[in-house]
DNA sequence: GCCTCGATTGACT
DNA sequence: GTCAATCGAGGCA
């Protein structure tokens, strides 16, 4: 298993949401495997957090590829973002769901990561992992293995965002095709 | 201060 | 299919 450099997210962010599957999520001796993501790019995308809410709220996103932006949700929920692009570009990816490979043997978790708001809970990702920057922490980071293996990538609709009406059926969610984690389909 | 609503989930009719 | 849980940001006063 190898940490992603930063230039794995400097790049073009829906290069960077499909390339994010298959890889690993890594956090305190628990792994997942990214099998689902969606992108979303900059202050022209209305489901951006970037276009509508103030800039210091969602301030990580404007910041350099590579870090963490959690947003909390709904009074109990927390999504994930990876920042993607460069310092000033408000792009990132939200990872939507993980295959379980190795979960806290402590908390006896049951497989419950099909879901922006359940892998959170499952890894134990709060807002004091906002603004985590993935490419020097030992602790919570992405890596990849070397498995050659090829993926077939399903594009489709994002989730949750009907307020955004234009970018609604724009094809900026991917997933491993035929996975059994997906949250929903 | 008061009100509304969200990149969701799970329980229920 | 509907709906409550639960809290912080943002709009308005």
């Amino acid at each position: 298993m190898k940490k992603l450099p930063r230039p794995f997210y400097s790049r073009d962010t829906i290069t960077v949401a499909k390339e994010m599957l298959g890889k690993f999520l890594v956090k305190d001796g628990m792994i997942g495997k990214i099998v689902e993501t969606e992108a979303y790019l900059g202050v022209n995308d209305k489901a951006s957090h970037a276009s509508w809410r103030k800039r210091e709220t969602c301030a990580p996103i404007w910041g350099p590829a590579g870090y963490t932006y959690i947003h909390f949700t709904y009074g109990m929920y927390y999504m994930f973002d990876i920042v993607t692009e460069g310092k000033g570009i408000p792009a990132s990816v939200l990872i939507r769901a993980l295959e379980p490979i190795i979960l806290s043997p402590a908390k006896d978790l049951t497989n419950s990561t099909s879901g922006p708001g359940r892998l959170t809970k499952a890894f134990g990702i709060t807002k004091i992992h906002n603004n985590h920057d993935l490419t020097t922490s030992d602790t919570f980071y992405i890596a990849k293995d070397d498995s050659t293996s090829k993926i077939e990538i399903v594009e489709t609709t994002r989730i949750g965002i009907d307020y955004a009406k234009e970018y609604k059926s724009k094809l900026w969610r991917f997933y491993i095709k035929g996975n059994k984690f997906i949250s929903r389909k």
